[in-house]
DNA sequence: ACAGTTGTCTCATTTTTTGGGACGAGTTTT
DNA sequence: AAAACTCGTCCCAAAAAATGAGACAACTGT
């Protein structure tokens, strides 16, 4: 009927239509910033930035008629994270990858956009806090665990991520679209990722995915050294060292079938 | 009308009170179970799944049928931070502080149940990847931020957090609620907090309350060093410099009047 | 084999959302 | 300084979505 879609969203779906403007535009938005931005009437998107900041899931700036995410996002991000088993299990098996080989290793979950470093650390004492969650952002087309998760996923997600920019941070970074493309079907058919000093001169990972119990690759693992050491002929032995790591996890984490 | 109260949730709230089961149960969740801990009936607990799945706050282990929170929620937890300014202005006053009082310094936010530690390491060039964001989760009821922030926070949060049980990290750790009100109030009258080895021994720290421009205290700024170097006498000294830089950071998120 | 539980689907009823329009307070333009 | 404009806020009848009891099948464990 209209002139763009009709789509008529759930609750939900709208709500994170809302919430994703602010990933996207970034820092503080208007009523009316927000209007314009979803194509929501004015007053309907002030109803909504009412009952968002009642729930706690956007803050407002009382001074001006500003808002940002909320507190709560932060939470509820927080909690995701603890509750995948994959900070559970991880601390073992990345132990296990690094005495083996004898580099560092890392473990990031993909989030739809970046790769968040994911590690726990478990103190003396059992119990809920007794622990601690870190997060670390960093983009996924540029380093070894990001390219083996985007090596899986949908073709769409893959356009996304190209649409939103290749920023070069070494000059080895992948910034054509089509060489990315390329880089992640190699991926896919060697079962492992490389990368060459594509954020950091010097530095060469070797990344493999990691899939839940869903079967879908929501993780990736690598091991990490600088280019001197980790040389050509090394590589083949190191990555099946990773992807031995990285399907243990899977396992862990539910996966069945390989 | 009905025998409880008959709130009729809006669509966020319903949908929060879903996504909180996942918080105080932990892991994973089945329809039944949602329907049970929500009070919502089983059809209408299934619809909602089945929506917050298909938009990504929850994912499904499809072997079972369980659900657990998604990945989008990390996404978005990741972008809250990123939007607060605190995360942009943190790193400077950190470094003043620490240059200045000559120990460690931590900023941490308060997401409503723990304290999350901030901080950003801006790298050599500019744009949006070009930093990193690291969360780390700790409890609000034995470390000096946690102190600082909860001594501000309406009753019925510090009520909260005590019914969820103050747990023993040190002999030091308060464990008792009546004492921790004290705390607090003692903590609300001189304007910082006192970490006394309550979360690791021999750790002592001093904690300032930070807030947004909504006036809000939302976070906790606070110096650290081994007890015996932090003596008694020393702590009136460094508490004014910690709050000094709370409030220079207060400011710096748009907070005005004193 | 059986009783109980659980996931899933349908549909008439109820409830909420919706958004055009109105009003007032600021802000910019003329 | 007045006029034109923008923006936040509120109201209410029309429209759309959520609701939840019930039915059915699949599965579980005794």
């Amino acid at each position: 009927m209209t002139t763009i879609e009709n789509i008529s969203d759930s609750a939900p779906e709208k709500m994170l239509r809302i919430l994703d403007c602010f990933t996207l535009q970034g820092g503080q938005l208007s009523v009316g910033d927000i209007s314009k931005l979803t194509g929501i009437p004015r007053s309907t998107a002030h109803r909504w930035v009412g009952i968002l900041r009642d729930t706690g899931l956007l803050d407002q700036d009382n001074s001006r008629d500003v808002y940002r995410l909320g507190l709560r996002l932060i939470h509820l991000g927080n909690n995701a994270l603890w509750s995948m088993d994959i900070s559970r299990e991880a601390r073992h098996v990345l132990e296990a990858l690094s005495r083996s080989a004898g580099a560092r290793s890392h473990l990031c979950v993909f989030d739809g956009n970046q790769m968040i470093f994911v590690t726990r650390t478990i103190g003396g004492r059992a119990g809920r806090f007794n622990s601690t969650t870190v997060m670390e952002s960093s983009p996924c087309y540029c380093t070894s665990v990001g390219k083996a998760v985007l090596a899986y996923q949908p073709q769409e997600t893959v356009e996304r991520i190209i649409s939103q920019g290749l920023h070069p941070y070494t000059p080895h970074t992948i910034t054509d679209p089509d060489r990315l493309r390329e880089e992640l079907a190699l991926t896919r058919k060697r079962g492992y990722s490389i990368n060459n000093g594509e954020m950091e001169m010097h530095e060469r990972c070797i990344g493999a995915p990691v899939r839940n119990a869903a079967g879908r690759v929501i993780a990736g693992l690598s091991l990490t050294d600088k280019t001197r050491k980790m040389t050509d002929d090394k590589i083949p032995g190191f990555a099946q060292t990773v992807i031995k790591h990285a399907d243990l996890l899977s396992v862990q984490l539910g996966y069945r079938h390989s």
